[in-house]
DNA sequence: CATGAATCGTTCGGTGCCAAAAGATCTCGC
DNA sequence: GCGAGATCTTTTGGCACCGAACGATTCATG
C-alpha cells in the first residue's frame, strides 16, 4: 500500500470537481509523497504536461471541431499536410503527419473511400505512391481549417504572443531531442 | 533541409533526411502558401507543436523504457499515479490519466491479468471500484520509474531549469482552456 | 544480364482509445 | 417501501495506431 490518501483529506468526496481544475492536483505534493530520491521534477512537469496538454486539445478538437465532419485529428493532419504541401508520397506523408507507415495506408484507404485523398503510382518508380488531395478534399480543409485555427487560438486564449511563440520554441527543442537518433538503449 | 515551396513536385529526391530535422519544415513558409487568410499562424505553431511533440515523446518512451516491461504509456500513467496518489475509485483515476474510463477498464483489466494492480468493490457504494497496486506493481514502479524521469530529463536537453518550469506553466494555461466546459457548441 | 541488397507500400496481429449504450446500484420523493 | 432518476462501471463497436513481416520493385555489382 502506497501513500496515505487519507492523510490529507478524503480526495475521493469531491468528485464533482474532476475536470478544469484538479488536473493540478497530481502535480501537487508529488514531492511531499515521492520523497527525496534522485528526480528531476521540472523535467517531469514539462513532458507530463506535453502528454496531458496533446490529449486534452486533441480529444476536444475531435468532438467540437472535426466530428461533425467524421474526421479523426490524424484524417484531418493528413488533409491539412496535403493542403500545405501539395501532393506527396507516402513515406513522406507519414513523416510530415507523424505517423507510422502502416498506420497512414489505413487511414488513406479511409479518406480515399470518401474521395478526399486520391492515390496514384509514380511512374518512374512503381514502388511509390503519391497522394493528394481530390477537389472534394479541397473543398473540405479550406471549409474546416479556419475553424481548426479558431479552435486553436481558443486554446491558445491568455497566452501573450511572446508566450505562443516561446512555447512552440520550447516544444521544439522537445521534439528535436525525441527524434534524435540513437541514444544508449 | 527540405523545402523549398516553389519546386514542390520534387520533394520526393531527399529522401533520406526525414527524421530529427525537417520536422521544422512543415512550419517554414506556410504563411507563403497559404496566403493572407485570416489565421493565426501563432496559435497554430503552439498548438500543433504540442501534439507533435507529444507522440514523438510517447513514442520513444515506449520502444526506449516501458517496452521492456510490455507497459504502454498508459498502463505506466496507470501504475504511475496509483504509486503517487495511492488507491482511488476509478472515475478518478481515469480523470488523473487523462483517458477516458470504458478505456480505463480495459487497461485496468490488462493491469490486473500480469497481477500489476487490483480492484476492490467498494463496501459502502458498491457500484464503485477502487484500484491499487500489488507488491508486484510497486516493485516494478520504484524500479522503473527512476528510469523514466532520467528519460524525461533527457527530452528536456537543452532546456534550462526556467525554461522547463516556463513550459510547464505555458502547457497549464492550455490544458485549462481545453479542459474547460461549454465553450459555445 | 543476373542476383543479392536496399527501398517502398501494404498486410497482419494486437493494443490503445473513445463515445454511446447497457447493466448495476444508490438516492430520494412520496 | 417503491419506483424514477442519478451515478457508477463495464460492455460494445469501431477506428487509430504501432511494429514486424511480407511482396514488389529498383539498384548495385560483377
Amino acid at each position: 500500500m502506497v501513500g496515505h490518501p487519507e492523510d490529507n483529506e478524503n480526495l475521493t468526496d469531491n468528485e464533482g470537481s474532476t475536470d478544469g481544475e484538479d488536473f493540478l492536483a497530481a502535480e501537487r505534493d508529488i514531492r511531499k509523497r515521492l520523497g527525496d530520491r534522485e528526480l528531476d521534477l521540472d523535467s517531469l512537469h514539462a513532458i507530463s504536461n506535453i502528454y496531458r496538454a496533446a490529449t486534452a486539445v486533441r480529444r476536444r478538437a475531435e468532438r467540437e471541431v472535426l466530428a461533425q465532419h467524421n474526421l479523426s485529428w490524424g484524417g484531418f493532419t493528413i488533409l491539412w499536410v496535403l493542403w500545405v504541401w501539395g501532393q506527396m508520397d507516402t513515406a513522406r506523408l507519414a513523416s510530415e503527419c507523424g505517423l507510422a507507415k502502416g498506420t497512414l495506408t489505413g487511414m488513406l484507404t479511409t479518406l480515399e473511400r470518401r474521395r478526399l485523398v486520391e492515390r496514384e503510382q509514380v511512374k518512374t518508380d512503381r514502388r511509390k505512391v503519391t497522394v493528394a488531395l481530390t477537389s472534394d478534399g479541397l473543398t473540405l480543409i479550406e471549409d474546416l481549417f479556419p475553424r481548426f485555427n479558431a479552435y486553436e487560438v481558443a486554446m491558445s486564449e491568455g497566452l501573450s504572443l511572446t508566450e505562443k511563440r516561446e512555447l512552440a520554441r520550447l516544444l521544439r527543442i522537445v521534439i528535436s531531442n525525441a527524434l534524435q537518433k540513437g541514444v544508449r538503449g
